[in-house]
RNA sequence: GCGGAUGUGGCGGAAUUGGCAGACGCAGCAGACUCAAAAUCUGCCGAUGGCAACAUCGUGGGGGUUCGAAUCCCUUCAUCCGCACCA
């Protein structure tokens, strides 16, 4: 009888549909696993999703079977501009769409079989759901952490909207590739800055990939310096610095400001100042992606002077576009010689270069290039002959001393600029009041729901669709009854995933977000399975959201997601799976021809889960094949009746020991190779005893429960049980039952291997020695052996000359 | 430029973390079954030499440590990813 997955599979998830094999939790553990929500897209999922999704129902059945109470859910992150740009181009209404979408997800996920439980389904789009993600904005706005503010941001082009920096990649757009440029706007801002510190020391506890928290390290860039006074020479003004080389003070030579620094016009001279203006006017039309194609430095000399406040030297204050003005103070001190950047300025620009610091031993000779290690400090007045790593310190104090100076701390996060000028996202519930001035929705009157529109094009001027409905936008003051407008921005994408695993737990809540004892019952997340590419968008705004709702008392944790794993990419061709590259391979056909079983375990059998895999289409014949051999197996053997015997118990307990040691260590890939080999051996065995003990296939169709869960309870079912193997527990193994009464080893001569010996399991060295030499006798061509080394059970190495 | 990851047969990959390299699978070859094909089963399958037993080489390259290295150290190359004038 061959196996017919499709008569079964259908079975399967009939009878787990009515009775959903997770759903009785008295008195057990509670264990979250948890997937990053996708983004329903016209596209539907192709096999490289499924492996992240086959991944953590795998990894949450085994759960299951340890006796866990899981939560497993599944939801649609489901604003977003494709759905926004599909609506612009057919006409057809985002909602509309993004329906018919998840229906196919739906469809698809339901394939694999995972065991999600659709009754805690959530969608960022349903009013139910945002109302909730309004009301975190409405308590970020009453903290202040929520402001206003007008000036220069990144802007997309292609998209028409602002965007944070984190969507910036490379200069350019991170959903459309468009190269970014500034445009000058009126923003609200979210004070991520506030928890910068927060959010790079909670890192260290967390079990997440150390790619990912360096990333999310490397883009917070924190760095310790001190800001510096400098006087202008000539006018009573001052200018401040920030460096992190206090200790290289006196070998600064110029100052350089950025071209949109505030103080700019007030110290250009009038002999200099139609060239700053050119420069600061040709600045501010520049891209980042042009500004880092200059490997040139360009600047211009203001025509004023700044004093040293060490030695009290006049030195040039330039402008330049290599200082950002949105870094520090947006003015920095130029020491050429301690410094690759200022060094090239120096040059091109004739600027004079002074040695405080050189290599220790050495004598000081003309610099070629900055030296940029540390040393000892020359050059340097009273500071002179200390090492410079002492002088940071040293130096930094005295200024502080004397009042020229601070010690500070600086990050490179900047404040996540949260509105879009875009139709399809979150209305911000705001209403802006001639009076009151900015004003927030009040709380009952949550949801401000999305109105409807003629046009979803963006305006492109800065302004959102929603700006052109007029009996929307005006509205009246909730503070003074007078008239007011409606704000017009909608939120990014990541506001309704910056809180969506919470709403899991609870989430048909309509008092509040989350109840204390659903909280307290789920949260945080146990295992959290996704892509990388997440690494410093979404990770880090859900980190945020966490601690702002930590401090105000929402939730009791201030990590989200304790465990993190990122799976690999699955390529084709060498490239990831896009419908532009036309090698997206769905998994709706393998399905059909395969079953679920058969793609769920090759999705893990191409390669080890973290890393990416190349997709190819032929392997699955492989893990078909095994789950046929698997079958007829048990079939063939369920009713044999057989004693087991001492090999047979002694393969159970390998099997069990190999499977969860490695499932423990997520490599899940050799744990499908696992099952093929002892299924071989069990075949092997079978024949030989005309049979398998009861105990032993049980023990197998229970491990690969999790992996092959419709094979599984078809032949949990045919070997006589009447309820689902998910009620089964995780067999354990014993180490003493594993052990072999004989084993075979390695005979080495000079780390040669000659040929294996067999030894019993505590034979003694001297004469597993003797075994040994017999077995080389006559192979030493006359040499002697000098030295012995036998390392028990493991290999007999003979050292001969 | 800085930082990180990876490199093992024709292909995907394994190796209990210093102890028999190539498990498991794909592809390929040969055979059995079949009128035939498919499916299934059996065997072979790193390279070179040899009829063979076997020998030598072999984990990107070069060097080192060690009785013994895919694994540790130094050096070098290639590919991929992240950051990129952050003072």
């Amino acid at each position: 009888m061959r196996y017919d997955h499709k008569k079964i599979e259908e079975k399967w998830r009939k009878i787990w549909k009515e009775n959903p094999i997770n759903q009785d939790g008295e008195g057990k553990k509670k264990y979250y696993c948890l997937d990053m929500f996708p983004y329903p897209s016209g596209n539907g999922l192709h096999v490289g999703h499924w492996r992240g999704y086959v991944l953590s129902d795998v990894w949450s059945r085994y759960k299951v079977l340890q006796n866990y109470y899981v939560l497993h859910p599944m939801g649609w992150d489901a604003f977003g501009l494709p759905a926004e740009n599909d609506a612009i181009k057919k006409g057809i209404h985002p909602k509309v769409g993004t329906a018919r979408n998840i229906a196919n997800f739906k469809r698809q996920l339901r394939e694999i079989s995972a065991i999600y439980d659709w009754d805690r389904e959530i969608n960022t789009t349903d009013p139910e759901y945002y109302k909730w993600t309004q009301w975190i904005f409405v308590k970020m706005f009453e903290k202040g952490l929520a402001y206003e503010k007008e000036m220069p941001i990144n802007w997309c082009p292609s998209c028409k909207t602002g965007l944070a920096n984190e969507e910036v990649v490379g200069g350019t757009c991170e959903r459309c590739g468009s190269v970014v440029t500034k445009k000058n706007l009126r923003q609200w801002m979210l004070k991520i800055t506030a928890y910068a510190e927060r959010l790079l020391n909670d890192l260290k506890d967390l079990d997440w990939p150390e790619k990912v928290k360096k990333m999310q390290t490397d883009w917070i860039g924190k760095s310790y310096g001190a800001e510096i006074d400098f006087k202008v020479d000539g006018l009573d003004k001052k200018i401040k610095v920030f460096t992190t080389r206090p200790d290289t003070l006196y070998g600064a030579t110029f100052m350089v400001l950025a071209p949109e620094h505030e103080m700019v016009s007030e110290i250009t001279t009038d002999e200099q100042r139609q060239a700053v203006e050119e420069y600061v006017f040709k600045a501010s039309t520049k891209s980042a992606v042009d500004r880092m194609a200059d490997k040139e430095k360009t600047g211009v000399f203001t025509g004023s002077y700044a004093i040293n406040p060490l030695n009290g030297k006049k030195i040039p204050i330039w402008i330049s576009d290599y200082v950002l003005a949105d870094y520090g103070t947006g003015a920095i001190m130029c020491v050429p010689a301690h410094d690759e950047r200022d060094f090239a300025f120096a040059r091109k620009f004739n600027l004079p270069i002074i040695q405080v610091i050189k290599k220790e031993g050495e004598e000081e000779k003309e610099l070629t290039e900055a030296y940029t290690e540390d040393g000892i400090m020359i050059n340097s007045g009273i500071f002179d002959g200390i090492s410079s790593k002492e002088a940071k310190e040293v130096i930094a104090n005295y200024l502080q001393e004397q009042g020229i100076g601070e010690k500070t701390v600086n990050y490179k996060l900047r404040d996540w600029v949260f509105s879009r000028q875009r139709y399809w996202g979150e209305p911000i519930p705001i209403i802006h009041c001639p009076k009151c001035g900015a004003v927030a929705v009040p709380e009952e009157e949550l949801p401000v729901t999305l109105p409807e529109v003629e046009s979803y094009e963006p305006t492109g001027t800065g302004e959102s669709p929603l700006a052109a409905i007029e009996e929307w936008v005006n509205t009246t003051c909730p503070k003074c009854g007078g008239k007011a407008k409606r704000e017009t921005n909608t939120m990014p994408q990541w506001a309704g995933s910056s809180w969506y695993f919470l709403r899991y737990a609870d989430p048909h809540n309509d008092k509040e977000l989350i109840s204390k004892e659903k909280m307290k019952e789920w949260l945080p997340v146990d295992i959290y399975v996704g892509g990388i590419e997440h690494a410093v968008l979404h990770l880090l705004y859900a980190r945020f959201y966490t601690k702002f709702l930590y401090d105000i008392g929402v939730v009791d944790f201030e990590e989200p997601f304790k465990r993190l794993f990122n799976q690999g990419m699955i390529t084709k061709d060498g490239a990831k799976m896009s419908k532009s590259k036309g090698n997206v391979v769905s998994p709706d056909e393998l399905v059909e021809k395969y079953g679920a079983d058969s793609l769920r375990m090759y999705e893990l059998f191409v390669g080890p889960p973290e890393l990416d895999s190349e997709w190819d289409d032929r392997g699955i014949d492989g893990v078909y094949r095994f789950i046929n051999k698997v079958w007829k197996l048990i079939i063939d053997n369920k009713d044999s009746n057989v004693k087991a015997t001492k090999e047979m118990e002694r393969t159970r307990h390998k099997l069990i020991y190999e499977i969860t040691t490695r499932m423990n260590e997520f490599h899940l890939n050799t744990v499908v190779s696992g099952f093929m080999e002892y299924t071989n051996k069990l075949i092997d065995i079978a024949k030989k005893s005309n049979g398998l003990d009861k105990e032993t296939i049980e023990t197998m169709i229970i491990l690969l429960a999790p992996f092959t869960p419709h094979l599984s309870e078809e032949l949990w079912e045919l070997t006589g049980h009447n309820e689902s193997v998910f009620k089964q527990s995780w067999p354990v193994y014993d180490e003493e039952k594993m052990k072999e009464d004989s084993i075979e080893i390695a005979v080495q001569v000079n780390g040669k291997l000659k040929g294996t010996i067999e030894i019993g399991i505590d034979e003694a060295k001297e004469s597993v020695l003797e075994k040994a030499k017999a077995l080389v006798e006559g192979k030493l061509d006359g040499k002697n052996i000098i030295k012995e080394i036998y390392v028990p059970g493991k290999i007999v190495n003979l050292v001969v000359k």
